[in-house]
DNA sequence: TTTATTTGACCGCA
DNA sequence: TGCGGTCAAATAAA
């Protein structure tokens, strides 16, 4: 019993860990702005310019412009009236320097409480699949430097649910949402029970995150989602049994890898979780969705 | 009209 | 020099 305490305490201090980069644990959610349900990228946008802005000379103009979106303190150098050297005067702020980065292999990649915006996608070499770039919304409104790429695993399309390397750049600047906490914010009403895959490939534990309420149960949290924690490179330290605990609204399941196998896919192994549904995600074909849908702690409490 | 996404070009770093 | 990250016009959807 000791030892299972013991392992609680490992994971708080884990997930507490991987949650400085997520909703801070002592206050509100910053997600929360209401939300729209439907934010899948392939179904708008898709206007691609025919040719380079940047073989136009209103760039400086342009760039200016675009320097209002940017917190000048994120840009402590910039001058607003330099002499364009050069047609793209705002240079890289995070690129310099390696920031500080957190690494999360999950299935449900805009499960993190946070609501992003897609600014660029990039097929990576030797990639399967393309890389996403991701903004915090708030990056706009509050300077929020907080950034996320999302990189579908590769895999040979066998595995399902596709699983997902999220990399959290900088941690969120932003404020809890106040728009949050005026309205509550949208949960997608997926009707889909998602389907449990046995993560066959999984030797380590998989650590599954979901909000306390919405499951009742370690088990139920665990077939909600399969999530795998890291930070950084290297593998979570944890181990051991089942272990279910509540983290500030969350809970978290951890099951051993062993247990993997032992599930069969299968409508058997759906999983209905009620008041709150996890959304399945669609075949990587598919777009990934930006806005994350998650309840604040506030509305839980309510 | 506003908002969000797509996507080729640009640019810095390794 | 190549790759990865970012920009921003174009465009579709809301």
């Amino acid at each position: 019993m000791a030892l299972v305490l013991g392992r609680e305490e490992e994971l708080l201090a884990q997930l507490r860990a991987l949650l400085t980069f997520l909703p801070p644990p002592a206050s509100p959610p910053a997600p929360a702005a209401p939300v729209k349900v439907e934010s899948i990228m392939g179904t708008s946008g898709g206007g691609r310019r025919l040719g380079s802005k940047r073989d136009r000379d209103d760039d400086s103009e342009a760039e200016a412009e675009q320097h209002g979106d940017e917190p000048a303190a994120a840009q402590p150098h910039y001058c607003p009236h330099p002499p364009p050297p050069c047609k793209r005067t705002r240079r890289r702020k995070n690129k310099k320097k390696r920031q500080q980065s957190k690494c999360l292999v999950t299935t449900v990649p805009d499960f993190d409480g946070y609501q992003w915006r897609k600014y660029g996608q990039k097929q990576i070499e030797g990639a399967m699949y393309p890389r996403s770039y991701y903004r915090c919304i708030q990056s706009a409104k509050q300077g929020c430097q907080a950034k996320r790429t999302v990189q579908r695993n590769d895999d040979d399309g066998a595995t399902a649910p596709p699983e997902y390397t999220v990399v959290y750049v900088a941690e969120h600047t932003c404020t809890a949402n106040d728009d949050a906490l005026e309205a509550p914010p949208v949960i997608l009403e997926t009707t889909t029970s998602v389907v449990v895959r046995a993560p066959a490939a999984h030797t380590d534990p998989v650590v599954v995150v979901v909000p306390a309420t919405a499951t009742t149960s370690a088990a139920a949290a665990a077939s909600a989602c399969s999530t795998t924690v890291t930070t950084g490179t290297e593998s979570p330290a944890i181990s051991g049994d089942d272990v279910a605990c509540c983290c500030d609204g969350l809970l978290a399941a951890v099951v051993h890898g062993g247990c993997g196998g032992s599930w069969a896919p299968g409508p058997a192994d759906s999983v209905s979780v009620p008041s709150f549904r996890l959304q399945e995600m669609e075949d990587l074909t598919g777009p990934i969705r930006s806005p994350v849908h998650v309840v604040p702690r506030a509305w839980l409490d309510r």
